[in-house]
DNA sequence: TATCTAATGTCCATTTTTGTTCTATTTTTC
DNA sequence: GAAAAATAGAACAAAAATGGACATTAGATA
């Protein structure tokens, strides 16, 4: 084999075993919705011909739909509209946050997790883990974990448009019923004096609850945008947060500070 | 081919895979309402005999109009399809049977709505309705009903994901918590001796469990295959339907027998 | 270490896609 | 309405992608 054309191995990943190479295309697929057989072979530093019998696997597992030249997500229908990201702010930065986040998750975990652009890039990097359970108020995330090994748990709710979210007194109930080893929420504001906060009453009830539910770690994922901030609704005061994860664009003494109060920060590079 | 005319790469596409590059012109047709093949041509850097080809790809798909010189939008049509039902048995008949279910909604509705491929019908033929209420343990229905005027409430529930369906102690729950005017379940077997039947204990307590929530109209859909079938676990006795929307592929005898229990028939014609 | 097995790669026949050329059709212009 | 221009289609050719058969390699096992 001619592996090592020039020197870049930087670019591509240095020799994976079969299923972390699926795993990584599995997330690729996932978050780019297509994939290119020439792309993956330069990316992941293995001949067409591997990547296109990892993708006919992966197309019997229903992951994906093979076409000629590569492959599309086989439920991402449409990549536009609905999760059109791309007028997200921040898009980058999320998907970080996302992976950051997601690398906290061990196997065997029970995730309650609110809805919110950044808390649904922490769905699409969890390839690889296993006996996951999921709680989440985010409508969409069965799109996103779509042939991942866990077992994923809607709480109902009324269906909120802008942010494919499920709020209101249905949301609390159901999330009364479970327990939660971690959460991971997204919020609009976090404030040293004001604590975490959300725009919208329900939205904020439902981040309460998912806090409330959790006897493990609280983790905040926002990016830095949020830092300082304060949006009217109360989700929990600033103490209550274990670890924040965000983007490195934020400034140092808000971090001191936030480590003063026994808060751990994880920067997420993206 | 004479691809590199001049340098603007930056301005075409650099080579996209074929489904990549039907999915732009999708995208664009869907912005603009009317492409043109020369520009399209230019745009994506492949000759035009390429893309007339594309395009007649699409119109198969009934996602544009081929015209002289280029293509326009056909948005007559019902939204397209965002999770592949293309694998889904009797496609044609469930369309129809969706939308002569639709027909049976008022303005004002409350509907419970259990999931299942051919209750996912109905939610593409509400446009036009007003201040509806729709109540479902289907977890696509927010991408069915996109940009209509109702509110959206899902159940919560485990995911399961063959049928996109959410299940359990929670959705029960949930649903105990609402009423519903209509309702409109999907069933997998229904008989004159032992009622309407699903294959899934879970699925089954679902759907009785929206029955019993129903103050109005109990709504079968059915296609013509699931007519004389007993599956593992009882919804409900057959006395329960008042409507059942089907399609006309059925023996009339059994047509006669539901009548006489005073059980309306509608037949769906596509 | 020798041996086996799974994974990967190479070579080549086959299929799919794209382009070219030429002719037919449609639209535009006068 | 006829001629000119633009667009479309058919048939074949070229290019690209794919899949199968067999060789090679890496990792595991005895």
């Amino acid at each position: 084999m001619n592996r090592d054309k020039g020197l870049k191995l930087s670019n591509s990943e240095s020799s994976l075993i079969p299923v972390e190479r699926r795993n990584r295309i599995h997330e690729i697929i996932r978050n780019q919705g297509i994939v290119r057989v020439a792309q993956l072979s330069k990316l992941l530093d293995v001949t067409e011909i591997t990547i296109r019998r990892d993708l006919e696997l992966l197309e019997k597992q229903n992951i994906l739909e093979r076409t000629h030249g590569g492959a599309i997500h086989s439920h991402h229908m449409r990549r536009e509209p609905l999760y059109s990201d791309k007028h997200a702010l921040h898009q980058d930065e999320k998907r970080a946050i996302g992976a950051a986040a997601a690398a906290l998750v061990k196997d065997g975990d029970t995730l309650l997790v609110n809805s919110g652009s950044t808390t649904l890039q922490i769905f699409r990097h969890l390839s690889g883990r296993n006996n996951l359970r999921v709680i989440t108020s985010s409508a969409g995330a069965f799109l996103e974990t779509q042939g991942l090994d866990l077992e994923l748990i809607l709480t109902g709710g009324i269906y909120r448009e802008p942010s494919h979210s499920l709020v209101g007194p249905l949301t609390t109930l159901s999330l009364q019923q479970v327990n939660g080893s971690k959460c991971f929420i997204g919020v609009d504001g976090i404030s040293r004096k004001y604590g975490l906060t959300n725009p919208l009453m329900l939205g904020a009830e439902t981040a309460r609850t998912v806090v409330e539910q959790t006897h493990g770690q609280v983790i905040v994922v926002a990016d830095h945008s949020k830092l300082g901030v304060v949006a009217n609704y109360m989700i929990a005061p600033i103490e209550k947060i274990d670890i924040l994860v965000t983007d490195s664009g934020f400034n140092e003494s808000y971090r001191k500070e936030l480590e003063e109060l026994g808060i751990e920060i994880v920067v997420a590079s993206g």
